[in-house]
DNA sequence: CTGTTAGCGCATTCAG
DNA sequence: CTGAATGCGCTAACAG
């Protein structure tokens, strides 16, 4: 049977009243026991505390968000999990709950903002008391529905636009026009493009546009682009890099649309002798962990994404209330100037 | 504010009583609608949605998950998202689950089981269909709840031991000895091996276990090890490697306790000049998807995660009661015969 | 095809 | 410090 046909949940049948008759209270004392609020007599505490041990209690918690119109969930929503950038902001965001009970309902859009509507329609109707979505790239149904719910919404990774309530991320604009930049310091003049499937990775391609600013501003251009028509992966990182090096014009540095890409780039390199960064340079975005352990440590953009998903979480409770005014977090980028650019 | 202080939901006002008063309907002939149950008249639907619409309701499925005593949550466990298997399994979760109206709950253990004890706690009071979970490393009270609760129970990754109720997985004590049998087959002799914190990877314990087993009814043992106190990374793969390379018995091959560190192996085999699988074999655990891009694939065995994530999902929702009988599934696991070992 | 009647299990007043 | 009453918003029978 597929999880499209419902399955009753069986609730252990166990509820307050049954501790409540077998501890000789009432139900709301044994309410205000479980919930450790309010005054209680140690001696009843401690014979609640036993019942409720006895029947095997678990409350139930959707009873309790219903009377109390207090979910304590937390939505949030990403594009996806095999680049390693989510779970890392999920590890945030993790990180930002520890300790409070809240719980995070994670969702995956698969970079699908008519998905992620459904999505978000359907984390609404858990009255979450908040939604963390990454990105600025929803459908106006999306934005409809998260404007005028009374959720506060953050949205994460980027802060490229003007969010609902709360963006937390950093310019990827920027932090093109910066690594833009720091190669035509370096010198390099021949500069080709690797890069992945653009239509749904908003990001990526707010970071060309800065690498394109800054080499422009400096009368370069870029001479070749290999564009995977695909999710990022080392593998399409080696595949464009390969095209690359085989047509005509003679680069002296790839920029790629992040690092996993990078990475297959270096391998590409390291397998066909290539030598980095004098015959080829190569640059590039997020700093993840494997580009420090290459052989030659990966030069890139540093963000933090784990940052970036606990602060996240913060900025979010930060008010009781949703907050009057938009407000934008920068969590910062650097330029790593490791030995591959 | 810290999320440890509650904050009210603000629920929008508009319920079901609301859209009926608008359309002339009962509240009973909305919810009818708005979970597709039932005959309805389409003018009637026709007017309901339009109210719907206007008042821009969104229907509150706390309440109807009390009324209806059917959760439409899963409650998923992992240890960690920063080892890339888990978000692999998540994605086969949640394969698994789309298009059903199943909300997954994903909490992170981070290997600590009573940190899992907690987290079964407050899932079960969701009163979820179902809890996935990574693992067999329980604490007597975690599996005691999950045993007595009326929820399908699958745990996930292991099948080296008697489930709850369902397991999906491969057997890392078989995958460790195919390992062995195909290191000692290639002629290898002198082994080190390459691990990281055991305490809380029971899996990678099992792992072990089963290459010495194979190692030993060859006649053989391994003869140096290097263990990381911490989680597995390509960096700890990395320093590993350099140790055991450093230390006076001379090895043919190395094996690693996953792919993580295998991969850091192989960069430090590049950046030392250390020709790989002649001068020293390298011998992972998982088939990650960079092995493969590696200027040369790196030897492995291969798992699907993606695969146990999903067919946990099906298996769960397989009977619409909890399973009378526990159940076994193995999804299997290759030896992937790379070039570097 | 639609409306009515009862709760789901708990938290929250308010008395005592 | 504790108990009794009320209702959160919705769904599930059952009538009609």
């Amino acid at each position: 049977m597929h999880p499209k046909q419902r399955l009753p949940t069986k609730k252990s049948k166990m509820t307050v009243k049954d501790v409540a008759l077998r501890a000789g209270v009432s139900e709301s004392t044994v309410s205000r026991i479980m919930r450790n609020k309010g005054p209680v007599a140690d001696e009843t505490r401690q014979r609640v505390m036993e019942a409720v041990q006895a029947t095997g209690y678990v409350p139930n918690r959707i009873a309790g968000s219903l009377a109390s119109l207090d979910s304590h969930l937390v939505g949030v929503i990403v594009p996806s999990l095999s680049n390693i950038v989510f779970p890392e902001v999920l590890q945030g965001v993790n990180a930002g709950l520890r300790g409070s009970d809240y719980q995070p309902v994670i969702s995956i859009t698969d970079y699908d903002i008519n998905l992620e509507e459904n999505i978000v329609r359907s984390l609404l109707s858990w009255k979450p008391a908040a939604i963390l979505i990454a990105g600025f790239d929803h459908t106006p149904a999306t934005h409809r529905m998260l404007s005028e719910s009374d959720v506060r919404v953050v949205e994460m990774m980027d802060i490229d636009a003007t969010p609902i309530d709360i963006a937390v991320g950093m310019s990827h604009r920027n932090a093109g026009y910066a690594a833009g930049q720091y190669l035509v310091e370096r010198g390099y003049r021949q500069f080709g493009y690797a890069g992945h499937d653009w239509k749904a990775d908003r990001r990526a391609r707010l970071r060309y546009d800065g690498i394109s600013d800054a080499l422009r501003d400096a009368g370069l251009g870029i001479a070749a682009h290999a564009m995977f028509d695909g999710p990022s992966s080392v593998g399409a990182g080696r595949e464009m890099t390969a095209r690359l090096c085989s047509q005509p014009t003679k680069l002296d540095a790839i920029i790629y649309s992040n690092d996993d890409m990078a990475v297959g780039g270096v391998f590409h390199c390291l397998g066909a002798g290539i030598r980095m960064p004098d015959e080829l340079a190569v640059f590039g975005f997020n700093g993840l962990d494997i580009g420090r352990e290459l052989p030659q440590a990966l030069s890139t953009i540093r963000s933090n994404r784990f940052l970036i998903g606990k602060i996240s979480v913060e900025k979010a409770f930060e008010s009781p209330e949703r907050p009057p005014e938009k407000c934008v977090i920068d969590t910062g980028f650097e330029v790593f100037k490791g030995e591959t650019a």
